[in-house]
DNA sequence: TAGGTTCCCTAACGAACGTTAGGTAGGAGT
DNA sequence: ACTCCTACCTAACGTTCGTTAGGGAACCTA
């Protein structure tokens, strides 16, 4: 009576495969039996697991998605660690880098490749992105009321950061000469510059 | 005699039309037929104008391509109208916002969907873009030595730069509460932002 | 009036697509 | 020994794809 605890594997094992797929060459350009064949299969092997090829970018943008709203509640709901607006986005930007690096393929289907979903799913993503980028907004909000942070349009340094960050997922591989520790550490300073005002 | 000054604008709705829906559903997910339809013709009837349906996807990357390359020169060969790296790096910033939002759709395209061409021409845009950020990077460098900028990383800052810019692709729209300036001014403000230390 | 050029048409091609149907081999549970 | 389940197979379906062939109408040039 164990709790159904892990994805059947050979399930997750087409997830990541479909992942790099996804994001060297596009969720149209990748066909099922490419997916396939990447595992050593047939492509209609693969309906042995999966109900359909939206259904494999589904889950595979499903789950990045939630992963990044678990940091972020992680990064902010904690306010004991992280009191002040500039603990809470350097935990913020943190856990943001720490969800692409962990996976970069997923975050960068996630990232860019959410719009070939079908009207409802790719509507509900937007929904939840939306909900992802208030929070940042927030956090900006909360930083300039308390004057840690200098700030003319929130919503536009929102999207400056925000489009920023996600940039890492088109670069980074994690054999790559720069580690993940590294990264976040930057990024971290790039962001909190970004939001405090020096020059002239 | 006239010096075939202006492409067959017939050719260029064909382009302008691609450019929109290539955008919205990326390159492999837009047919041929689809590209007609928007011009109220069959798909067939293209084939008077291109030569193939990547001719199309070139045809708009390496046209704004030469667009940013033309204008980085501007801004960076000018050097008596910005002698130091502030005023090298606000034209910059400047210049490439303003190539996004002069046609957003062209933008779109060059940014996230040069990856659909063939191997030959996806290399020789990847050597551009190298060119590209090499330009950045420079005047980074160069504010550095002057002491203008303080940065741990040139070549980190530039991608952070450069995607935060390039996101401008996936949320302006001409008729958008922000105008074209007001963005440049706010990003020309970011950018200097992240170059420059304040913070603790 | 004749010829050429431009722009679009219908019809069709072979290939690739996502997906379904039906079957087989092997291991696990009883 | 029997059944069930998992994991894969081959074969085929209807559709859509990029592209070619060949032709017709409208217009310009001479």
């Amino acid at each position: 009576m164990a709790m159904h605890a892990q994805m059947p594997s050979r399930r997750r094992e087409i997830e990541d495969a479909a992942s790099v797929l996804f994001r060297d060459r596009g969720y149209a350009a990748t066909s099922i039996r490419d997916i396939a064949r990447e595992l050593d299969i047939r492509g209609a092997s693969l309906y042995a697991h999966v109900a359909s090829k939206e259904d494999v970018l589904w889950a595979i943008v499903d789950r990045t998605a939630s992963r990044f709203e678990r940091a972020a509640d992680d990064a902010i709901a904690d306010r004991s660690r992280a009191p002040d607006p500039i603990g809470r986005m350097t935990a913020l930007v943190r856990g943001h880098v720490r969800v692409i690096t962990e996976d970069v393929g997923a975050a960068s289907v996630f990232i860019s490749e959410w719009r070939s979903l079908g009207e409802m799913r790719r509507a509900a993503v937007l929904v939840r992105r939306d909900a992802y980028e208030t929070q940042l907004r927030d956090v900006i909000a909360d930083g300039v009321a308390s004057g840690d942070f200098t700030m003319t349009d929130a919503a536009m340094t929102a999207s400056y950061l925000l489009t920023a960050l996600n940039g890492i997922a088109t670069w980074y591989r994690p054999d790559g000469r720069l580690g993940a520790d590294r990264i976040a550490d930057h990024y971290v300073d790039l962001s909190l510059r970004t939001l405090t005002e020096d020059h002239r």
